[in-house]
DNA sequence: ACGTTCCGCTACGGTAACGTAGCGAAAGTA
DNA sequence: TACTTTCGCTACGTTACCGTAGCGGAACGT
């Protein structure tokens, strides 16, 4: 009887390692080059070791997903902002970045066809917005945005132009373009008309 | 000596089918699925007769974007506001559409990686923004917006919300969602401050 | 009607990745 | 130390797609 206290280190290991490899193929060349066989020789782990964890490539790439876990956080400081500046320019160095700029599309386009990759996206995407939606709540309660505001909307009118300058137009994501949009959205949203 | 007048028919046939079964490959399984054999396969054209046309499934799927000529038309009514919403009604649908909602994924990731396919999707996506850029340029001469606006940002504040209600959070894009974003954006930037 | 062009077909060799099986050696555990 | 587990390796057959060549027949232009 094998008791499961502590896993085999040697496991741990070629885990690790697969995973590791699986995340800078899919930065590198996308979805598609995310093969068993690429895997292995990156990593230095046997193809037949990979076979041993994984039933195929598809599984692999979720748990290279999944082990992605870099927390996003806004800051709070009463000013909101200058919080959801400080916040959203975390998130445009993010988006310049490797993850954002590599690893999203591909992920989207994964997601627009498999539904396991759906699933996981959206984990993966509601956890990142999960902190913007925190800090306006507070802005709500606290009397900064009105009380009839929507939410969903609002976060997409923040953080939508700049995954829109990321990927479809390629423009920079500097400090100026942030400030104007949060400066526009707030301002556009606090006169109820 | 073969004048160039008018192109055999046969070519023409069968040119128009290797494109569309390569649209509709695209659509249904992304890039990866559009290869020579599955086109051939779609399309009734024999494989041979493929490459005898383009080199590789690179060309055929540049050309096949290429053809793809759904042209966005931006109102110009005088009432800002009705135009935005208008336009971006329209892009709500188009992203709604298998067009939006499939190709776009797809492309972005091949535009991520493949410099070929980076130039083509630039190309594609400043043919769509054009119209929204004029209208836009009209409203600062008529003095609908102000004189020292950034246009760009601009066009990300009222696009960026719906490609990323569309590509991240899978949220409806209906005709409230397009209101309010083109009021905020609006109220937003005319007031200086 | 005639020569040309294009198409469909079959066939070929080559590459990449798949997924499985079995064996000896190394690394872990007790 | 004795055992169990895991690993690396080699080997094998299979699938999918690549890209090219050549041939006969059909479609085309004049």
């Amino acid at each position: 009887m094998t008791s499961s206290s502590t896993p085999d280190p040697r496991v741990v290991r070629s885990r690790h390692a697969a995973l590791t490899a699986a995340q800078e193929l899919v930065a590198e060349y996308g979805f598609r080059g995310v093969t068993i066989e690429a895997v292995a020789a990156r990593s230095g782990i046997a193809r037949t070791t990979i076979y041993r964890q994984w039933r195929g490539s598809n599984e692999l790439l979720v748990d290279a997903f999944a082990a992605d876990k870099c927390a996003v956080v806004f800051p709070n400081t009463g000013d909101l902002r200058a919080d959801l500046s400080a916040g959203l320019l975390e998130l445009a160095d993010t988006l310049g970045g490797n993850d954002g700029g590599r690893l999203l599309p591909a992920m989207l386009e994964a997601a627009e066809r498999d539904p396991e990759f759906a699933q996981l996206s959206k984990s993966f995407i509601d956890a990142r917005r999960k902190p913007l939606r925190d800090r306006l709540t507070q802005a709500v309660r606290s009397g900064e945005l009105p009380t009839d505001i929507d939410l969903e909307t609002l976060m997409a009118m923040l953080a939508g132009p700049l995954f829109y300058r990321r990927l479809l137009t390629h423009q920079g994501l500097g400090r100026a373009v942030v400030e104007r949009i949060v400066r526009t959205v707030i301002e556009g949203s606090s006169s109820t008309s």
